[in-house]
DNA sequence: TAGTGGTCTAGACCACATA
DNA sequence: ATGTGGTCTAGACCACTAG
């Protein structure tokens, strides 16, 4: 046993708290076995904080306890809860204010709102955006939307399909899979007249929160229906962008394909 | 006048570092005038390590000196080090090995390498890449390079033009503007002949480090050469990518316009 | 064994927001 | 005046690497 791993804030020994090497909470880590990864006391506290997100302890928008507060109930120190809070503001899941408190980030935000949604216009001048929505109806999952959303083959999925304008021109075609269990309830008329982004709608609810997405792009030619859509001849080329979307605990509860006009409009990226 | 800016390093009073507010060092900070920003003193310190690496104190996949040496040298604790530390290396500028030492980051490493090549094959069998210089030649900047450069219009710049090819397959045509000065003596011949990744050329040979970048995505339609050079039909979508490099000081040094065939390649992207 | 980064603690004080 | 996050320090000890 190469390392030795201590119970974590049920610490036995008052002073245990000192120099502990603590089970993975949170991260990749095996179970117990030979291999099992060191870590870190400050882990723990984050992977313990995930948790409480995750069931819904504190609400998007909502502060958190103090970094005191939460260092008592966790029995650990003040810099250790800090260090926690600092991974998961780096993540973007939380969001400091200074001499006001920790706060749980929310998709009611423009801010937020442009961490996802990453086309931008070549001349700086944002338009106002409007969804129409095509359709949104219940379905069994296809393979590959199953899979991919870690469902078994036949569960439920809603589709959801859009056209995004900006400023009455049609930008964007969207082709939305959620899984049925988590989304009952959601009908072509909810989306409409909800005003505000998409995930916004799906946090205040749906309870799913979007934490993180990975993307594939490629340049394709637009077919019949999309060209017919997107007001352009067919062939032209568009931007596919695939996109899974996951919550806590990277479970993965999104699969969107969007097909991006970008005659006027481009996805910008930073490389760090 | 809101803030009392103290001197940095060069601390006058022997407790002067304890709680010291020191003018902006590698922030957007305004010049000491009201309004200037509140600086703290580990900003300050990641901004002097910035500067001996801009000035090739420390060369990339060399160590810098330990936290403690650092410590000493700048008249700080370890811990404000260590913060101005774990923000650089953060931004890949630095890295960190437990053990061995604090590494200033290369572009000689796979690693940092798919960092700046976003493209992926859509089955994970990475090919070996090979890269054809179609030309390499100096001239002077039209308007629009020099304007993105920070250079004078009319300025020395150097063009190299290439195809990217994967397992045979040219997949990415890639157009490169540097500026003519921090380039002298880069021609087809060396290029050809480097072995490894373009930055790390640039790296090596001239002292220049690509710190970060953003890039501008779009779909456009192959023209003739284009297409012809990829071995596709004209007007096939191809994944045009715009992208401005900078190196310290948020200095731009490269601008470059790729084109990727995405047929079985795709550009990723995680949203966080 | 020595040196390096990594973790944890405890306490002091600063900056910001609110009452 | 109080409570919040933000900075800085000092010291102890752990984990990893290498001679």
């Amino acid at each position: 046993m190469p390392i030795k791993p201590r119970s974590p804030c049920l610490s036995a020994s008052p002073d245990a708290a000192a120099a502990a090497g603590a089970a993975a909470a949170g991260d990749p880590g095996a179970p117990g076995g030979p291999g099992a990864a060191f870590s870190p006391l400050y882990r723990q506290i984050k992977g313990l904080i995930l948790q409480s997100l995750d069931r819904g302890e504190w609400k998007p928008g909502e502060a958190i306890p103090s970094e005191l507060d939460l260092a008592a109930r966790f029995k650990v120190s003040q810099g250790t809860v800090r260090k926690a809070i600092d991974e998961l503001a780096a993540d973007n899941i939380l969001l400091r204010r200074q001499g006001k408190g920790t706060f749980v980030a929310t998709h009611h935000e423009d801010r937020v709102r442009f961490r996802f949604l990453r086309l931008a216009p070549d001349n700086g001048k944002q338009a106002r955006s409007r969804s129409r929505f095509l359709e949104c109806r219940r379905l069994r999952a296809p393979a590959e939307v199953a899979k991919v959303l870690e469902l078994r083959a036949g569960d439920a999925v809603v589709l959801v399909r859009r056209v995004l304008s900006f400023g009455d021109i049609p930008t964007v075609i969207d082709e939305i899979w959620l899984p049925g269990a988590l989304f009952k309830g959601l009908t072509a008329e909810r989306l409409a007249e909800y005003k505000g982004p998409m995930y916004g709608l799906f946090e205040s609810e749906f309870g799913v929160r979007m934490i993180r997405a990975d993307e594939k792009i490629r340049a394709v030619p637009a077919g019949e229906p999309e060209a017919a859509l997107l007001d352009v001849a067919p062939g032209t080329p568009l931007l596919q962008v695939e996109r899974i979307s996951f919550t806590y605990g990277d479970r993965p509860v999104e699969m969107r394909r969007g097909l991006y006009l970008t005659s006027h409009y481009h996805y910008r990226n930073s490389l760090n």
